[in-house]
DNA sequence: GCATGTGTTAACGTATACATTAATAAATAC
DNA sequence: GTATTTATTAATGTATACGTTAACACATGC
């Protein structure tokens, strides 16, 4: 796969990182003691760096050598290395000697297998769902995701719909009870944040898609896995490849 | 899930793993210098004890400090903290200051959860490779694996049958082309190998095993993905009750 | 100009030093 | 004897030191 195009939305980006990293806030919040856990250097480096990942104020291709990152955490390199194995067995930065960290972009493919995953990992969450049952209160979470995703979409405010559907996925996969499973969409939800996040306003307006979701939460109300693996199944086979579709109409090969 | 039973089989582990501390044939093999590659200390540290946990050298359960860890592999602790940062994201371990690294037992719990994402992931890969294809070498390979099970079979020899299982079930998931997903099968299928292997001569006879590989292979050689997808998958969850119920029925509460 | 060789240097990879503190041992109180 | 407090110590977590060597800069040859 030829890398083509690398998105990064560099001069609004760009200003935005340099800003943040004249401040010293995140610094502090990456050095803080927090007031109930106190956190090892390792975990703070590992949430910060991976917060500036997502919100895209490191985006992809920034290349940063660890004692750059160490001295932007105010840390030593150590804390930094232990941060970095974490990162790069979940996909989101690559480490290369003496080329330091550099985050991955997300080509076409890696969307590819991303969502196919996504889609058997979600589709068993709602089987086991539908099997074990919800309790009144998560099921009025999922309904509640729900509502909002079509307030959101009333008022045009797509940020709020993305907020909403993001949730009413990631609850549906944490009641299943499968604690690997949780975590593993967790990770690929991850790696996905920024293509979803960019490309939000280059897609149609997602309103048949919550007539999916209703449909899944139906299936599992009635206790029915069948209906609610498939369902959900179709669901995600469907925004799956309108995602890539979008990613090819734009020509973004990395995002 | 209060832990009632350990299953250690002490005496002959043991005794393997006290034999084993005493040569110097792994330590050196953590140590030396690949004729091709030349792998830093974190990934040989890594390596060997994974090796180890696999193969039962270290049971679940099992303590060390690093300190220790360090001594036995012959190396300073640092890359020994690297490798069991790795280790302890992929579930094999557990990592408590001041206690040092414990191998992680494997509950009837874990188990389910293990074969429910194995259900998902396979089921999936299985959809993916009769949508893609195989060449005929690829079929050839499946179809050797299903002939040397039963060859196995015939004579009694249930190593060799669980063998050619796993390798089966891992092709499987190769053929299909996403790198990330079968990463994931493999970090599962590494989570359960040691139940798998330790209660293979506990569980029926599996003659009727290799119909269902065959009617997947059948399957994706006519390009039929649902069909290859709704086979692989009620074949998982027929193995993954198995399993459990011999956990259940032999009191094998953590292996 | 391009290709090749040599020298320099800095980014690791790894070992070691040091500060912190959880866990354990010992002392004390009842 | 049991419960509580205090002292000790060793296992981290983290920083730093040092050796290795890949990457780069510069020189040389064609």
């Amino acid at each position: 796969m030829q890398q083509t195009k690398t998105v990064r939305f560099a001069s609004t980006t760009r200003k935005l990182f340099e800003s943040k990293n004249m401040s010293s806030e995140s610094v502090q919040a990456a050095r803080n003691t927090d007031t109930k856990i106190k956190l090892s250097l390792p975990d703070r480096a590992y949430r910060e760096i991976k917060r500036r990942i997502l919100e895209n104020e490191m985006p992809s291709g920034t290349i940063m050598l660890e004692s750059e990152l160490a001295d932007l955490l105010d840390m030593s390199r150590t804390p930094v290395r232990e941060a970095l194995i974490r990162l790069s067995n979940e996909g989101m930065v690559e480490v290369r000697p003496r080329h330091g960290m550099r985050v991955l972009p997300v080509s076409r493919d890696d969307m590819i297998e991303i969502y196919d995953i996504l889609t058997a990992l979600e589709s068993e969450a709602a089987d086991l769902v539908a099997r074990r049952g919800l309790s009144e209160q998560q099921l009025g979470q999922l309904t509640a995701a729900v509502d909002e995703m079509d307030q959101a979409l009333e008022k045009d405010d797509l940020t709020g719909w993305a907020n909403a559907d993001e949730r009413f996925h990631l609850l549906l996969v944490e009641f299943c009870g499968n604690k690997r499973l949780t975590n593993m969409v967790n990770t690929f939800w991850d790696q996905s944040h920024r293509v979803r996040l960019l490309t939000l306003r280059l897609r149609p307006k997602p309103s048949g898609s919550n007539d999916d979701h209703r449909a899944v939460v139906a299936a599992i109300a009635r206790n029915d896995p069948d209906a609610a693996r498939d369902l959900h199944r179709q669901h995600r086979l469907k925004s799956g490849t309108m995602l890539v579709e979008i990613l090819e109409k734009h020509g973004l090969s990395n995002v």
